[in-house]
DNA sequence: ATAAAAAAGAACTAAACTAGAACAAAATTT
DNA sequence: AAATTTTGTTCTAGTTTAGTTCTTTTTTAT
């Protein structure tokens, strides 16, 4: 009966009027439908109203009503909602992105918290999560790249050989391998362009440990 | 149906009469629009009145009868519907693991589908995805390490440069860079301790081409 | 490769909205 | 009943928003 664009387009317009009450623009069902032109727009009400779907008011703008909705659905659209259905039951949470790491800032002061990051939930495992965003290049050699995403779980424990986040003096974040010497911990760049530091344990504080990375090419 | 407008109109007449029993003046509807002139308020009301929504007594002071309302969903299903929405749109898919790459067997004779990956739907962009676990080091410093999961998107077009899974003569596939270099292409690994190869472009057949990483810690 | 359909774009027309003022009718006060 | 105030109506005019129509481009299917 309708093409799937013409469903969609009904839907839609009957979706605007039950939610707010007042109809849709042309260019407002423009972007509904993700069209860059509204003339399309035109076409598509013309049919509806001619298989008696939609009722306009002549010459009046954001007058249309909806008479009636198909019983039967396109099966693009069928297809479509069985795939969001099963894209619902594989869940997956949303954790916040913090921001840059390796910028010298501490993570707390940029904890903005509206950036997130969607995660696959059998990649955590139990604990708090939270995402940074690699700035630079010091440890390349351990994988992790310029651009690359990393989950942390928030710890303040860390076991000798960890990748963590590590807050120097409160000021300066970096993700680092850390090793512990005695009264003193070491923070080891995996490039050999960079040196590693060995400060007094009570000027570093670990902030989590990194847990997995995600990479996103193009 | 409505204009933004007129609906706003209609409802403050509504909310009025049923808050204090009597109708609002031309003036109290200008100011509850924020209007400086009650004429734009005689004209909403003669669309409301031609649209049925409203009954007038002509040159009688306050003498507007709603006739009927929009009818809305109720509001706590549209918040619902919005939540599932938004689920949806941070919501992960299942897409097959075949197996290690660099291991000399050819995708498809392990492609048995057992086994899923969970993948956030935002890191796909149309197309048939699969994954692969990395199997070596030839790749490292392009930030792939043994043992990474790689998202490949099944195509056997490639641009130069781009990361791809290669079948080369039917029963080896790796995962490498590939330059097109006239009737030949170059595989071209990540690691100085491996040689770049170069074969004749009938050899090589493209399986995909690398799409994101995900590698988890402990 | 070709034809048909869909989409984009631009130009145009019409409707909706805003404002201000002048005025007429109704309601209220005196 | 007359005066006063409130309220509704009607203009004009300009701005913004919305709808229509047409041509060109792109996509799709054959």
């Amino acid at each position: 009966m309708l093409t799937p664009k013409q469903y969609k387009l009904l839907m839609f317009i009957s979706k605007t009027l039950k939610e707010t009450g007042c109809c849709p623009s042309f260019d407002e069902m423009k972007d509904a439908l993700e069209l860059k032109s509204k003339s399309g727009i035109h076409a598509l009400i013309d049919a509806l109203v001619e298989r008696n779907f939609l009722k306009k008011l002549p010459h009046k703008a954001r007058a249309l009503e909806v008479l009636r909705l198909p019983k039967l659905k396109p099966s693009s659209i069928i297809a479509e909602e069985k795939l969001k259905e099963e894209a619902l039951a594989s869940s997956s949470v949303e954790i916040p992105l913090y921001g840059k790491i390796a910028a010298g800032t501490p993570i707390e002061a940029i904890a903005d918290e509206t950036e997130k990051v969607a995660i696959p939930l059998n990649m955590l495992h139990g604990g708090e999560y939270y995402a940074l965003t690699i700035e630079g290049d010091s440890m390349v050699e351990a994988g992790i790249m310029n651009g690359d995403t990393v989950i942390i779980k928030r710890t303040n424990v860390a076991h000798n050989g960890d990748i963590v986040v590590a807050l120097v003096d409160d000021c300066e974040a970096t993700l680092k391998q850390i090793k512990k010497d005695g009264p003193e911990v070491l923070l080891i760049p995996k490039n050999e362009a960079y040196e590693t530091r060995r400060l007094p344990a009570n000027r570093v504080k670990i902030q989590g440990v990194l847990s997995s990375l995600i990479r996103t090419y193009h």
